[in-house]
DNA sequence: AATCGATTTCCTGTATACATCTTGAATTCT
DNA sequence: AGAATTCAAGATGTATACAGGAAATCGATT
């Protein structure tokens, strides 16, 4: 999850992902462009071999689109794409969380996430969020569904839900940082933490129906973030993800 | 899906893909067994280029499994493992199909689910179901479901599904062949075919919560079928997806 | 005899050269 | 003038050579 390797002593290949996707979120590449080897070999500073790799990988991350004829180029989305990959994410996450439910967590493994539970407590609790304030709960809540994937119990959803959230405008902080420019902001932090507690809560005491659907509304909450930022356009600038919608944003 | 592709000019890569894939699935290659590029370039007779795209390939189709030092093993899965991609299926259908049923699904649109629908009928109406009978319900079952998903007309839900159906054993006909040694196969094709027609019927009336709920309860029907044959394992051998199963099945 | 260390071997990561196919443009024919 | 065909340029698929590193084996020392 953490990206910050050092730099050095990375493989080519990884460096070469690296920089590819920074190049498609930053929207330098335009969604639909097509984007040859040697281009990437151009940008990137290293051979074919390599980039050809990250090229694949970043396919089935989501980010490139294979051409029948072969080569890549860079995926668009729609903005249904986007709402259904959150709902997709969401409904996972359900599965998750009802996994961890029905088949009683224990006490031990619901421990960091407690803690974790009470660290964004703290957080919420300030009236004007700092925008400090707002970057730590970017971590902070990143780290709360990564524990409650996994308490889920099952590798094949873990892996799932990791995929799932790999696409950026999926992933369970994609538009955190986008409320902090809303007159919302602390409402809607206020409501997502509720969910947080209650699906400790139902997790707690076993209630698998109800662990499930707070999931399922709580990756609604960033449906309504997203809506609420394209709405007042004024803080796109927030949203790099949202390069890779079509015919929308920016122009 | 279908892998028949006449065998010459298809890319090396492909080729190399295949041959691994059957060779894993066979259990040629076992579980945590760890398979170096040399090793796939002999059996595969292609270079270690093409090689290792399929490598990449199988790894992120979720046969593989990176070692942390370079290189790839075929993975191992648990009982557990298998169960839960099957739930995992079944959730993600039955997101398909609620989708499906929300949006409204044209007539036009229902129209090849419908006659693959009655297709399957025509087929689980003999009583002594012949094996060839069973062979062309895995592929309009397989059909069926692919009809289904698209359905609901989100590439990101179609994405996520074709990925989950991947593995072998999460397939949605990855289990029919082994009822078809089990004295309760016409039952469970029954019923089966019961809840094939309750989704076309929840979607048809934009039953969102229906369509979604007999979906999962479906899945579950690849579950039972596979404790079945797990038990009287007389005809595991119609299993090939389980030579990835961890101290299990042979021997 | 066991453990530590050094050497050797094999394996992966990378770069590049070559062949084939696609694509686009220019020219020619209708 | 428009369309079709051919040719050229570039891009991808493939093979292989080279370098760096990991792991296993063998030997030496305690």
């Amino acid at each position: 999850m953490s990206e910050r390797e050092s730099e050095r002593s990375v493989s080519q290949t990884v460096r070469a992902q690296m920089a590819l996707r920074d190049l498609i979120l930053s929207g330098s590449l335009r969604p639909g462009e097509r984007i040859s080897e040697l281009q990437a070999v151009e940008i990137t500073s290293v051979s074919r071999t390599p980039v050809r790799l990250a090229l694949v990988r970043l396919e089935d991350e989501g980010l490139l689109q294979a051409i029948p004829s072969g080569g890549f180029m860079v995926k668009a989305f729609s903005e249904r794409d986007i709402l259904d990959s959150i709902e997709l994410r969401g409904t996972l996450e359900g599965l998750a969380a009802r996994f961890a439910a029905e088949r009683g967590a224990s006490a031990r493994s619901l421990e960091p996430l407690k803690e974790c539970l009470a660290d964004l407590d703290q957080l919420v609790r300030q009236d004007p969020i700092s925008v400090e304030a707002f970057s730590a709960y970017v971590t902070l809540n990143a780290r709360f569904h990564a524990l409650l994937t996994e308490l889920s119990g099952s590798a094949p959803v873990i892996r799932q839900i990791d995929r799932a959230s790999a696409m950026p405008f999926a992933s369970p902080s994609a538009f955190v940082m986008a409320q902090s420019a809303l007159p919302e902001a602390h409402n809607i932090l206020l409501i997502g933490q509720e969910h947080h507690r209650i699906v400790v809560d139902a997790i707690e005491n076993r209630e698998g129906a109800r662990a499930e659907a707070i999931m399922r509304e709580h990756a609604r909450l960033a449906v309504r973030n997203l809506r609420l930022a394209l709405r007042n356009r004024n803080h796109l600038d927030l949203l790099p993800a949202l390069a890779l919608l079509t015919s929308a944003t920016s122009d």
